[in-house]
DNA sequence: TGTTAATAGTTGATTTTGTAACTAACAACA
DNA sequence: TGTTGTTAGTTACAAAATCAACTATTAACA
């Protein structure tokens, strides 16, 4: 027993969390795409500096987990579309401060209110409960430790 | 600091979905990568054929929702590399019924207990209770009905 | 100092994906 | 039949991700 053929694929959690995640992505991703053009990774730099404010690209890295060539690339997408500033720090040069423009913050804060609708939308079909488990078990899911990594 | 600023971008759920998603996929990506050269769309399209038994492009479709050019490129490649077989159907000559081969099947099985073990590894870390939660509510946010979709 | 190693960030080459247009085959029906 | 519409699957081209190599700068230390 315990035959292997009524393995779920439907049920294997890699693919499982990708298609949770695909599918409750999409109604967000078409408003930072339609509104402002945006990928999901200058949507990410974007939060990253609005919630946590002025940091380097090094810092985001650390914080979101993207790689390296990727915050570049839209850190200077976001840059030419004067969503933010860079900033040489004086005494190491290697570093750049990026800070978001006032045309940033608004993008941001548009955005803001709409994930935090959406959010809850997608809140809304769960139970308190299931909600609460969910977002703890995601958390251990994505070795987010309850260490801030700061 | 004001109001909106307690939005924490680790617990937006398309966000938290995401970094779960990608941090379960790695491991087992690295499987499929190392030993059979294969991408997540291959991998997809093996699995249903392994799971489901012979079908076609479309039926895979609809069962994974992966759009039609995916699925055309992985089978191409999957085709190449002999791991499946395609066999036009008489009736209706757009039709092509696709088949593993002695040598997908055993990629397939030797993957299949990859993942379950993978699988079990990443619930391990959770309680029966949490691990019940979840894959219920993933299915709800995929998108997946409760019926297995006979 | 001079040399080597490490770090922040960028760039280029290649691979993979996304979008739209395309081909080939079938269906519907005047 | 012929015309129009639909479907399964492929292909072409553009957009984006990946990986490695690169520049510029600072650190470590003989």
């Amino acid at each position: 027993m315990g035959e292997k053929d009524d393995f779920d694929l439907q049920n294997f959690l890699p693919y499982l969390l990708n298609q949770a995640a695909e599918e409750s992505s999409l109604a967000f991703q078409q408003v930072y795409k339609d509104r402002y053009g945006m990928l999901r990774t200058e949507w990410r730099v974007l939060f990253h500096l609005g919630i946590y404010g002025r940091m380097t690209a090094k810092e985001i890295g650390q914080r979101s987990k993207m790689h390296k060539t990727k915050i570049s690339r839209a850190v200077a997408r976001l840059g030419e579309r004067r969503f933010l500033t860079r900033q040489q720090d004086e005494r190491d040069r290697r570093l750049e401060y990026l800070e978001l423009t006032h045309q940033g913050r608004a993008a941001y804060r548009d955005l803001l209110g709409v994930a935090q609708t959406y959010d809850a939308k997608l809140s809304a079909g769960l139970s308190e409960e299931e909600d609460a488990v969910l977002r703890r078990v995601l958390h251990k899911l994505a070795g987010l430790g309850s260490d801030a990594g700061d």
